[in-house]
DNA sequence: TTGTTGATCGACATTCATTGTTGATTAGCA
DNA sequence: TGCTAATCAACAATGAATGTCGATCAACAA
């Protein structure tokens, strides 16, 4: 992902004007690894600025992924995540706690069967695992759901 | 997936009882490769059964995946879809209208890197493959998003 | 520095898929 | 036949996401 330098460049060179909001949710995702969802980047969003709405959170991811600075992934674990590593990669989600980790895979082999290809142009390959993380491993039956586990 | 009457038996094994409703459901799932919504069966069923309501084949199609006799995917498209092809599969899925296909893949070499496990005991894999399939290709830009195209 | 314009805010309403509730009616099956 | 479950209609509610509106405020270009 682009530095939040960077991203305010792109911003303004786009028309969009640098508010602190755009810029705290800039540095909330840089480098930042755990997907978080909507609701976990404004709940982060919160501690150092406390009056900023959710609506406004949604509508900084919303221009970020309209200039193709984050993704969005959606792992079937009900809300959307917001992801800034916009290279090709894969996941790895834990199917207690909903954590997500990137995986970089080589799929060059990974090929659809010819004769399975029912006439479509093919033109992406996700591939998730899934499993059990160890924090989640660690306790008894399930319990914390928090999101932000590591 | 098993016929309407070994569901029949199950579902009477299991202290169901055999409804007309649940006949329809069964029928209409038996042997059904479109990967439909909720919504796509109720639709389907309407045509042999109008007052059948669309609650009833939410409880049905949870009743069939609490017996394990079908799978509920997610592929991002919104709505779940309902495949009662049960063993291990793979998908397809056009980005336009959302059709889905089942694919089989020899996914036995398709690890997860050592260096990425991230303490994960991973259970299972999931490969999705993208495109735009035949139809809808054939339209100039995108129209049918039915959702039943073939 | 100022004016224009766009960003944000609160306080809603709305969509869509899904599930829950209630109470009445119907029908499966032991 | 009778107990009980299934279904129905008509709702309400959930959670994620987006839209609306009018008011306020602040970015940034002139």
């Amino acid at each position: 992902m682009k530095t939040p330098e960077q991203l305010t460049d792109e911003f303004r060179s786009n028309g969009l004007k640098i508010t602190p909001q755009r810029e705290l949710v800039f540095r909330i995702l840089h480098g930042n690894a755990t997907h978080p969802t909507a609701e976990t980047v404004h709940a982060t969003a919160l501690e150092t600025m406390p009056m900023l709405s959710l609506k406004t959170v949604y509508q900084v991811l919303h221009d970020l992924r309209a200039l193709g600075e984050i993704q969005v992934i959606d792992v079937g674990t009900g809300a959307n995540r917001f992801d800034p590593n916009v290279g090709e990669h894969h996941h790895l989600v834990c199917d207690r706690c909903a954590a997500v980790h990137d995986v970089t895979l080589d799929t060059s082999e990974l090929a659809l069967p010819k004769g399975q290809r029912h006439g479509f142009t093919v033109t992406d390959v996700e591939v998730t695992f899934r499993g059990v993380c160890a924090p989640c491993r660690a306790v008894p039956c399930r319990a914390a759901r928090s999101g932000v586990v590591a």
